[in-house]
DNA sequence: GTCTATATAGGGATAGAC
DNA sequence: GTCTATCCCTATATAGAC
């Protein structure tokens, strides 16, 4: 089994259990490896256990979120190719968001830069998307936080009420939110 | 140090360190008391203490955030009055949601029914104010659950970001997201 | 590279003095 | 009601065989 096939294991214990709640012994079981064969594999521990989860997952997300932003065709079918990377990365809102879970407790002070790095790097790339379309800048960007607010907080719902309908419903309100007048 | 004392320092070690994360140790640092004597207080140990927690933030937002929903102004002073009772809630962004930090592990688990029984009636009592002003049911409830959307996603955006500003503006905006047509 | 076995620290929880 | 002292278990992490 590869590195990446590993992580790709140690993902979902992350994103369902937080930080803390990822205990070596669950991630020993997601993986099929024993604790001592992890700690060979990630040397500084469970703190690089997430690190490299967090990485993965920030690769992910400029492949299949960011990279179809960045194509040649017009503003709203980029922002729909991102709105298909978005579902999948979520799995219709069934994943909870890796960002939110790790900006809690002990990981927020460990990972705390690096996440904010990361919202950061959403944000100021959806709101490019928007200014390209001849939005003001603040405008722009104030256009891009509704779009990320409107997803993580449609992932809190889905998570709270076994629901899946409001993250579907926030998905296809995306370009609407960044494209048109409110 | 009455009881309702104790709760109220106890609440935001969950709201910050999330379940797992709210250790005996911390809840013990938190109030002043030695750990013995928080198992004094709640004989049932930490679940009893996360029960208690819930149970008075129930109470404060049935009192600060749905009673002002209730009285006999206009539905938008209505909605105002909860605006003021939810920023003060949060503290404008800076205090996180129990009911996002709850839904996490082994929390999860445990209070489900309790947390999605809450959101529940939050968004019920919302779309049943939207209603009034002759909006139709299903509109009226899908208007309820973007406004919590838009909240629980900006307290994601603050705590990633450290930044209140999203949320003072998701919260300037519910008005008109319940109210107006989009 | 993976395992068993083990060390050390901290978690939740209790006994019993005051 | 609050404390000190202590129990047991699990968590992180390491040693060393295969």
């Amino acid at each position: 089994m590869s590195k990446e096939q590993v992580i790709a294991k140690l993902i979902p214990v992350f994103r369902h259990y937080g930080y803390e709640g990822a205990t070596m012994s669950r991630l020993s079981e997601a993986t099929g490896l024993k604790k001592a064969s992890l700690y060979h594999h990630f040397q500084g521990g469970k703190e690089q256990i997430a690190e490299a989860v967090l990485e993965y997952i920030g690769t992910w997300i400029e492949e299949n979120v960011f990279a179809p932003l960045k194509s040649d065709q017009a503003p709203r079918d980029r922002i729909l190719a991102m709105c298909r990377g978005i579902d999948k990365f979520y799995q219709t809102g069934q994943e909870p968001c890796v960002l939110s879970v790790m900006s809690v407790g002990e990981a927020d002070n460990l990972f705390h830069q690096q996440l904010e790095q990361s919202l950061k790097q959403w944000i100021d790339t959806l709101a490019a998307i928007v200014e390209e379309t001849g939005i003001e800048p603040q405008q722009a960007r104030e256009r891009a936080e509704d779009a990320l607010m409107l997803i993580q907080g449609a992932l809190v719902l889905v998570r709270v009420s076994n629901n899946t309908q409001p993250f579907q419903r926030a998905i296809a309100k995306l370009p609407q939110i960044l494209l048109e007048d409110q």
